[in-house]
RNA sequence: AGCGGGAUGGGAUAGCCAGGAGAUUCCGGCGGGCUCAUAACCCGCAGACCGGUAGUUCAAAUCUACCUCCCGCUACCA
C-alpha cells in the first residue's frame, strides 16, 4: 500500500461489494456498482492501469434456506440469480473486467488455500461451542436454520441475528429456546468443535492499517470503536453442506464443516482478479502483483459491511501474506422520496423496472454519482431525477454539445481550421486538473462537476461571443470561436465518460473520432478533433412532467399495495400506515397510541402473570445509565431488587413509601450490571407509575 | 446513552482535512438579453447573522471545548 497519487505506476484493482444471490437488484445495489464502475473508469481516464472485478455471493444460509423452500438445489438457485446479475450489469454500463461467483473453482481453491495458510501460520484455533441440533433431522442448525428467543431482548430471533427485536448480531449458540426451521421441532444444544480466526491478534496491525486507509471517513472511523471495545475472535465455520469445505489436513474429524460465507466472499475479489489475469495473460495484468505485492486495491462497499472489510478482511489478508487495501469507499444508503428503501414494502426502484420504463442507464448513473457525495445517503425521487436530467444533462451538457456541433457542421462541415484559443485551452486544463484531484479524493461528484461546469463555461463562451453574428462580418473570428466550442465539447465528452460512458461515446462518434472514448485519457481532451463530421443529433432528451407524475403515482400505488398485503407491519414511525386502525381516529389523540393487539389470550394465560402490590422502599439511580433506577420493592413475602427505566421521569427521592404494581414472576435479568428481579408497571413514555388507590395490602395478588 | 454522519439563502447541496476580502452549484422567485441550440441558452436582482455558546488567532463556515436538534448503527424501551 502506498499513498502517492493516482495514476501510479502500479496496477490497481477496483471491487464492489458482492451481490448476494437471492433477490432482484434495485437502485440501492446499483449505486455501489455504478459508483465503483465510474471510479474505475475515472482511474483509466487518468491513465491508471486497473481492473474492475466482482462476482456473485453464492453461499450462506439464506440461499440454502430459500433454495430448500423452493425445492431446488442451492447451487442452481444461486446460479439463476448469478446469471441474472451478469445480464443486468452491462445494461447499466457497469463494465466488469471479470465477473465470477464464489462457488466456482477459482474461488473455492483460493479460499481453501488461504485458510490453510492462516491455519499453518497459527491464526486459526479450534474451540468447543454450543450449537443447535435437530435430532429428528439429524443435523446441526447454523444461523438461520434455527429460530428462538433473543437472549438480550426476549423477542423472537433468528439464529444469527435478532431481526425483530434488538437487531443484535447473535453468535452461534446464543439463541434461547431454539427451534429447528427444518422440522419445527425444539432443537437441542450440543457441544461442537468449531474453527476460530484470531482477529484479536491483529489489533495493533489494524489500528495502523486504518490510519493509512484512504476512501471515505466512515470506513476509517467506525472500525476504531470496535477495536477499542476489544476485537472478538471470529467463528469461521458452519455445520452445513452448502459452502466451501473447510480444508482438511490440520485436523480431520471427518466432519462436514463448511466455511462461513463471509470468509469466502471477499476472497472472490482476489479470485475474480485472478480469472481476469488468466484470461488476458499476466503480461497484460498480473493479479499476483496486485494482491501479493504492491498493487493499489480499492473496495467500494455499502456502509453496512464496513466491519467485514475494514476489520476481518485486512486481518485475513495480513495473516495470509497478502497486500492490504489502499482505499475503502463506503457508500451511504438510498432513500426513496425521503423514506428508507424497503424491498418488503416494495418501496424501491428496481433495476428491471428502470430499464422497462425506457430510461437510458447514463441518466441514472449521472444521478446516483453526482447527487450528494459517495459517503452521503442519497434520496431518489422521480421529481429530483427529472430536475437533474433536464437541468444539467439536457440543458447544460446536451444543449452545449448540440448547439456547438450543429453550428460547426452547418458552417464548416466539421471542425473549423483554427487554433484553440489560449483562454479555452487553459480552461480545459483547469477541468482536467479538477478531475484528477477529484478522483484522488474518491469524489465522483467532483468528477461529474468538473465536466458539467466545463459545459456551462461552453454555454457562456458561445453566448458571449455570438458567433452567429460573426460568420459574415468576421469569418475568421467566428471560425475561431467555433473551433473552441468543438474542443470544449470533446473535452466534456472525455471528462464525463466515467459517468455517462454511452453518451460520451456517441458524442465521440459525432465529432468523427475513431475508437472508444473509454480509451481516451485526460490529455486527449486537448487533442484536436477530426476536421470533418456529419450532422449531429440530440443526445439527451427531456423528461416530461406528465411522465414524472405517472411514475410517482405508480410508485405510491405499489407501496400501498404492498402495505395491504402485509397484514401488519410493526413499526409505524411517522408513516401513515393506515391499514384499518386509524380510520376512525382523528389525528389529535389516537395517532400516537400503539394499536390494540388482535390476538386474544385465555384466562389461563392471564393467570400465569403473578402481579402483586408492592411498596417502594428505596430508589436510586444507576451510575452511567440515563433512565434506569434501582428500586427495592417490598412485596410482602420478601423485598425485591428491581431495575426500572424511570430515573428521569420521577423524583426518586419521593418514591419510597409509594405503592406500586409489580410483575413478580418475571425472569430475572441483569441490566447495566444490576440484577432486576421483577418488573414495575408504568404507562407510556412518561412512565406514569401504576399504583393502588384503596387499602390493598402489600403482597396482594392483582387479578 | 455510546459511536459514526449531519445542521450553510425558500428547497437541495459544496466548501471545512491543508483557517484569510461575508461563501459553491442546482432548483425555485423577480427583472432583462439573445435566437446558433431541446421554450433552450446568457446576464442581472432579491434572499443566509454558515445550529447555539465560549475559546484559539491579526483573521473561523473552516481549528478547540461544551451544548441543542436530526439521521444511522449499537444499546439500558424488564
Amino acid at each position: 500500500m502506498s499513498t502517492d497519487e493516482f495514476p501510479t505506476d502500479r496496477p490497481a484493482v477496483v471491487t464492489c461489494g458482492l451481490p448476494y444471490a437471492n433477490g432482484d437488484l434495485h437502485i440501492g445495489h446499483l449505486r455501489g456498482y455504478i459508483g465503483a464502475d465510474a471510479f474505475n473508469r475515472s482511474l483509466e481516464t487518468l491513465g491508471q492501469e486497473t481492473a474492475y472485478v466482482c462476482g456473485s455471493d453464492m453461499h450462506g444460509t439464506p440461499v440454502a434456506v430459500n433454495a430448500e423452500q423452493e425445492g431446488v438445489d442451492p447451487a442452481d438457485f444461486a446460479l439463476d440469480w448469478h446469471r441474472q446479475y451478469e445480464e443486468t450489469f452491462p445494461k447499466f454500463n457497469v463494465d466488469f473486467d471479470n465477473y465470477g461467483h464464489t462457488h466456482d473453482e477459482t474461488n473455492t481453491e483460493l479460499t481453501q488455500e488461504i485458510v490453510r495458510t492462516l491455519d499453518e501460520a497459527g491464526h486459526i484455533y479450534e474451540k468447543e461451542i454450543q450449537v443447535a441440533y435437530d435430532p429428528d433431522a439429524d443435523q446441526y442448525l447454523p444461523d438461520r436454520y434455527v429460530v428462538g428467543t433473543c437472549p438480550y431482548c426476549g423477542e423472537k430471533a433468528r439464529g444469527d441475528e435478532c431481526d425483530e427485536g434488538c437487531q443484535r448480531h447473535l453468535e452461534p449458540g446464543e439463541v434461547e429456546n431454539p427451534e429447528s426451521t427444518i422440522t419445527g421441532n425444539p432443537a437441542e444444544y450440543r457441544q461442537r468443535a468449531h474453527k476460530f480466526f484470531e482477529v484479536s491478534a491483529f489489533t495493533d496491525y489494524l489500528t495502523e492499517f486504518l490510519d493509512g486507509l484512504e476512501g471515505t471517513s466512515n470506513a476509517r472511523n467506525q472500525p476504531r470503536q470496535w477495536i477499542e471495545d476489544g476485537l472478538q475472535d471470529w467463528c469461521i465455520t458452519r455445520d452445513m453442506d452448502w459452502g466451501i469445505d473447510y480444508p482438511n489436513g490440520a485436523d480431520s474429524d471427518g466432519d462436514d464443516l463448511v466455511l462461513y460465507v463471509w470468509v469466502d466472499a471477499p476472497i472472490e475479489y482476489i479470485a475474480s482478479t485472478k480469472q481476469y489475469s488468466e484470461r488476458v495473460g499476466t503480461d497484460e495484468y498480473d493479479w499476483e502483483r496486485v494482491w501479493k505485492d504492491d498493487g493499489d486495491i480499492v473496495h467500494v462497499i455499502g456502509r453496512d459491511i464496513i466491519q467485514h472489510h475494514a476489520i476481518f478482511w485486512p486481518a485475513m489478508l495480513e495473516g495470509a501474506g497478502y497486500n492490504a487495501p489502499r482505499g475503502i469507499a463506503a457508500t451511504g444508503f438510498i432513500t426513496i422520496n425521503g423514506k428508507g428503501l424497503s424491498t418488503s414494502r416494495n418501496r424501491a426502484i428496481w433495476a428491471k423496472e428502470y430499464l422497462d420504463e425506457g430510461f437510458h442507464p447514463d441518466l441514472l448513473r449521472y444521478y446516483l454519482t453526482t447527487t450528494g457525495g459517495l459517503q452521503q445517503d442519497v434520496d431518489f425521487s422521480w421529481e429530483a431525477f427529472q430536475e437533474k436530467v433536464n437541468g444539467e444533462l439536457v440543458g447544460t451538457v446536451g444543449n452545449f454539445w448540440y448547439r456547438s456541433l450543429l453550428f460547426a457542421y452547418r458552417n464548416y462541415e466539421g471542425t473549423p481550421e483554427a487554433d484553440v484559443s489560449e483562454e479555452v485551452h487553459e480552461r480545459i486544463e483547469g477541468a482536467i486538473g479538477e478531475t484528477r484531484e477529484a478522483v484522488n479524493d474518491y469524489d465522483l461528484r467532483g468528477v461529474g462537476h468538473a465536466a458539467t461546469r466545463l459545459a456551462q463555461f461552453g454555454n457562456e463562451y458561445i453566448q458571449g461571443n455570438e458567433p452567429w453574428k460573426l460568420t459574415d462580418e468576421e469569418p475568421e473570428r467566428a471560425a475561431q470561436v467555433i473551433r473552441d466550442c468543438v474542443q470544449l465539447a470533446k473535452a466534456v465528452g472525455v471528462l464525463l465518460e466515467p459517468i455517462t460512458p454511452d453518451k460520451s461515446q456517441l458524442l465521440w462518434e459525432q465529432i468523427g473520432e475513431d475508437g472508444e472514448v473509454a480509451d481516451a485519457h485526460l490529455e486527449d481532451a486537448l487533442e484536436a478533433p477530426p476536421r470533418t463530421f456529419d450532422e449531429p443529433g440530440e443526445l439527451f432528451e427531456k423528461i416530461e412532467d406528465e411522465r414524472v407524475e405517472e411514475l410517482t403515482r405508480k410508485l405510491e400505488e405499489r407501496v400501498e399495495a404492498a402495505a395491504d398485503d402485509e397484514d401488519e407491519s410493526d413499526e409505524g414511525e411517522t408513516e401513515t400506515d393506515d391499514t384499518d386502525a386509524d380510520e376512525s381516529g382523528d389525528m389529535t389523540d389516537t395517532g400516537d397510541l400503539e394499536p390494540l393487539l388482535e390476538d386474544r389470550i385465555g384466562f389461563e394465560d392471564f393467570q400465569e402473570l403473578d402481579i402483586r402490590v408492592g411498596r417502594i422502599e428505596s430508589a436510586e439511580g444507576i451510575e452511567g445509565a440515563d433512565d434506569l433506577a434501582k428500586l427495592e420493592v417490598d412485596i410482602g413475602f420478601e423485598t425485591r431488587q428491581v431495575v426500572a427505566g424511570i430515573k428521569q421521569l420521577h423524583d426518586l427521592d419521593e418514591l419510597p413509601g409509594t405503592n406500586c404494581v409489580l410483575l413478580a414472576n418475571m425472569e430475572p435479568a441483569e441490566l447495566f450490571g444490576v440484577e432486576s428481579n421483577g418488573m414495575i408497571l408504568a404507562a407510556g413514555e412518561e412512565a406514569d407509575l401504576l399504583t393502588t388507590h384503596g387499602d390493598a395490602e402489600i403482597g396482594e395478588k392483582i387479578k
